[in-house]
RNA sequence: UCCCCUGUAGCUCAGCUGGUAGAGCAAGCGGCUGUUAACCGCUGGGUCGUAGGUUCGAAUCCUACCGGGGGAGCCA
């Protein structure tokens, strides 16, 4: 017989009759004048507390228990035994409580209440010990451990690409500049600056995207991954924007862009069956208590039976003009598909991911690839509801010349590019992936309305205290 | 970056067309109870985001700045 070491553990029938031995943090107490207290527990373990019955026999029951506040931290050792009220299985009658550190009610930020999440975010420090944000960091590591899980299994390799890059070409936003050259003295000289005197000896900054490498060693190895930090510098304001998130971007030789969408559908749907087998407690909590329309679970499981919608740029162009809608962007051929746009398609009209495909070559980048009209390029984009645009990809130019045609048209110089052209110069081959934003993805199978609940420590213009 | 809304007690908010600040919860103390968003009573707690301005008088009106939210653009 071994000791119950968490919280999960001790909330579970099997472990009645077993000894104890738990450590976490006092969400609330409640005494009892008939000779015991309440104790609230939490550890991280799970959503739910186990409630300790502290006795007053305990030596530091008046001294150290009945002071005990939320947020305080304890060590509890004690027995396991089935619980005489109603609302959980099992409860944990102490032997012994030992207080490590205590959190001074007068000054605690946490209440037992709920806190808006907007006051939250000012106390990032604090906010993993709400059971919102705690189930969403274990959610958010279930999806993690989903994503390697699903390529590891598939046959797909780890790669790590730059964070620092040398290119500031990668055409995918605004970048953070990284330098070591003393700023305020270069402001002070105010002469043009020499970046061959910086670190690299050039220009560097953070990466906007990991594509242009995993492509060079989807070019050798086959399938590949990456799954790492990115940075924007974009002045963006919205729920649906950081300028610091983790992207995981698969990057295949020989899959045209039908095999590309066929592997972004299977591999959300992977996500989601994980998530709901995985984390059924949070999951349960965030279709009751942050879904309005508690219908969360329902459509993950919809979506999981059911096949992504697929259809090109041309026929989504179709639909919308014919759809009787008013829009405050005219629909037409060759703009882009604007957010009211996407919203119609995935949560009015199917009301499930959509993926848009064939786009107007115009509006997408250097490195798509040409369909034989000479109008659109092979790329795609995931649309689900509430969040929109979760997955972008495509399949990406394989030709050589036609490749340093796009580039010269959209004003890109291929000398810059030299050795991501040297891919097609050398044994090319056809080949395509995509970018998936994690945040998106948590964002989306939580039901958190604000990016910036979804990942630890949110990055956003003028905002990075924590 | 643009448009709209917003900033009052630890938290969530009320405070009408300008007259000098209030509730619930939290906290402290007391009571009661195998309790579980516990309950009941009492008590303490605010230069009304900041800086100017209008006025006899500003939480209230005006301007600027700062913070927060929603929408848009950029995208993942």
């Amino acid at each position: 017989m071994s000791t119950i070491r968490t919280v999960a553990a001790a909330r579970s029938k099997d472990s009645i009759g077993q000894q104890a031995l738990l450590q976490g943090w006092v969400r609330t107490r409640r005494d009892s004048k008939g000779g015991f207290s309440f104790i609230e527990l939490n550890d991280g373990t799970c959503l739910a507390n186990v409630q300790v019955i502290a006795p007053a026999e305990l030596e530091n029951y008046e001294t150290v228990v009945k002071h005990l506040s939320p947020g305080s931290s304890i060590t509890v050792r004690g027995t396991v035994v089935a619980s005489q009220g109603k609302g959980q299985d099992t409860e944990v009658q102490a032997q012994s409580i030992e207080l490590h550190g205590g959190a001074d009610p007068e000054t605690y930020p946490l209440q037992k209440k709920r806190h808006t999440f907007e006051k939250l975010r000012e106390w990032a420090h604090l906010r993993p010990r709400t059971n919102t944000f705690g189930a969403i960091a274990r959610v958010r590591n279930c999806v993690c451990r989903s994503i390697h899980d699903f390529f590891q299994e598939n046959g797909f390799l780890y790669v790590h690409t730059p964070i620092i890059t040398a290119s500031d070409c990668e055409g995918a936003g605004a970048m953070f500049r990284v330098t070591t050259l003393d700023v305020d003295q270069l402001v002070a000289q105010r002469e043009k600056v020499d970046w061959s005197r910086d670190f690299f000896g050039r220009p560097s900054f953070l990466t906007v995207s990991g594509q242009l490498e995993a492509e060079i060693f989807a070019c050798a190895l086959g399938k590949v991954y990456t799954f790492g930090p990115t940075f924007r510098a974009e002045n963006s304001n919205t729920p649906r924007h950081l300028a610091e998130f983790w992207m995981i971007e698969p990057e295949m030789a020989f899959y045209d862009l039908n095999d590309n969408m066929t592997l972004a559908e299977d591999f959300l749907k992977r996500i989601f069956r994980d998530v709901l087998e995985r984390c059924p407690e949070d999951m349960a909590f965030f279709n009751q208590f942050i879904d309005e329309s508690h219908t969360l679970i329902d459509t993950l499981q919809g979506i999981i039976d059911s096949e992504f919608v697929r259809l090109s740029y041309t026929e989504a162009i179709e639909l919308l003009q014919q759809s009787g809608e008013t829009f405050e962007f005219p629909v037409q051929w060759g703009c882009d598909l604007q957010t009211e746009h996407e919203r119609y398609l995935t949560e009015k009209k199917f009301r499930r991911p959509v993926i848009v495909y064939d786009y107007p070559a115009q509006i997408k980048a250097f490195y798509m690839r040409l369909n034989d009209d000479e109008k659109t390029v092979r790329a795609m984009d995931v649309l689900v509801p509430r969040v929109g645009e979760i997955i972008g990809g495509s399949q990406r130019e394989e030709r050589l010349d036609v490749l340093e045609r796009r580039m010269t048209q959209l004003g890109l110089n291929p000398e810059d590019y030299w050795w991501y052209l040297d891919l097609r110069r050398f044994g090319t081959v056809p080949h395509s992936g995509f970018g998936l934003g994690l945040e998106r993805a948590v964002q989306f199978v939580t039901g958190m309305a604000n990016i910036r609940d979804v990942i630890p420590f949110p990055r956003t213009p003028g905002n990075a205290e924590f």
